[in-house]
DNA sequence: GCAAAAGTGTTTTGTCTACACCCATGA
DNA sequence: TCATGGGTGTAGACAAAACACTTTTGC
């Protein structure tokens, strides 16, 4: 297949590994695996799988958190390549890791025990194999300036929400609490929520109204940006 | 070397391709060759290079910016991987794209002899093989993003520079006129700019202060990043 | 009636923008 | 003395930040 030139180049083995998010409503978690393959077995890692050559590197992500939970259509994103040579003591393997943002009631029970995955919030992660903790750290950090950016950040709410939750999500992705007036003000300028005529009464006795979002709005600011943060 | 379970993995091809960029005073450039092997033989490209199995897909970028400018040190990081199986005809080849900032008058003529490269203004790029176009692109609008946000611009300045040349600069890199009193404001205003008792008098009768940066402010502002448009 | 969260405005501060004239110099 | 680019200040608009009380409701 390949030609002349290319022939006596080195082959090497390509790995995708997922850093994925989920919100619970008040810690930003990111769901891990025990690693079923040896180095390293039995270790919390990233979800990741190699890349087959007949597929583009991001159908591979795909597929590798397709695999994982189950869903199709999950935002994600390249965050970096990581490319030591002695990185995984395993062989030489180069690995794109992909951050990809979910809602974490998506992910069922069943594929937890299926997968024997869990989420873990950022600031109590377990030991990880390799460099998964070095990519966990900077696809907190591309998070953080995704957001201040980009309205992506909703993807990890669920349809239907309230402010409060809106304001807990950029407040755990920061790191740092929000004024609520100043909070509520900003984000409904944007003209991207909708108001619903329901309100949530799980958490209070007045009850809060929920939001969604206006997707046409959604996908302009997707695409020119917003200053946020 | 690899261990049983990655034994039966496929191994591919990775390649680098640096976005090497220039600044002429007046226009922002992008420097190509011309691809010395098939498929594409003597089209231009960007420069790039296999990553060998011993070394990191960084040093594999670093070798091929030091192969074509003879520079160490380079302002150099990752931008993107492209990843799709049919991007080039010659075979499976995944390449990581990075991009390079260098003072363009550090690219000596004889270089450009030895290798068949040519700088070539952004707006006004040849035909390029494969998916170079878009890296390119791609690397511009990053550029746009990291200067607004980093003071990593300036390394495509000369050490000593005077504030037009900085602020033509900036005018190259967002393609859009920039007020001259604001523009003076905001950058003095950031104190990473050390004012020196020299002039540059070629471009005017009066003479123009030159500036050089101040290291240590700048190395903080880069970590802490700026805000600049 | 009280506990608990929801909802709502104003003032102050700082930053961004638009805009035009005098200065120094070499020819 | 004049042509050329160098250098400088201010007012108005807008956005960000700080700050606290009233409302609703289930118990």
């Amino acid at each position: 297949m390949s030609i002349q030139q290319y022939k006596f180049r080195d082959k090497i083995l390509v790995a995708v590994d997922c850093i994925i998010f989920g919100f619970d409503g008040l810690h930003l978690k990111a769901l891990l695996v025990k690693r079923d393959l040896d180095p390293g077995k039995g270790i919390n890692a990233l979800m990741g799988g190699f890349v087959n050559s007949n597929e583009s590197v991001n159908d591979a992500a795909k597929r590798v958190l397709n695999k994982l939970t189950g869903l199709t259509d999950i935002y994600m994103e390249q965050l970096t390549c990581l490319g030591d040579v002695e990185r995984d003591p395993g062989g030489r393997v180069i690995s794109m890791a992909y951050f990809a943002l979910i809602k974490i009631d998506d992910y069922s029970n069943n594929l937890m025990i299926e997968h024997n995955s869990k989420w873990y919030p950022l600031d109590a992660l377990p030991k990880l194999v390799f460099d998964h903790a070095d990519m966990i750290k900077l696809a907190k950090e591309r998070l953080q300036e995704k957001v201040s950016t980009h309205p992506s950040g909703f993807t990890l709410l669920p349809q239907k929400f309230t402010l409060q939750q809106l304001q807990a999500l950029y407040e755990a992705i920061y790191e740092t609490p929000l004024d609520k007036r100043n909070f509520t003000r900003k984000i409904l300028s944007l003209n991207i929520l909708k108001k619903l005529n329901e309100k949530e009464t799980f958490s209070s006795r007045k009850g809060a109204f929920l939001y969604e979002f206006d997707k046409k709005k959604y996908k302009i600011l997707e695409k020119e940006g917003l200053k946020f943060l």
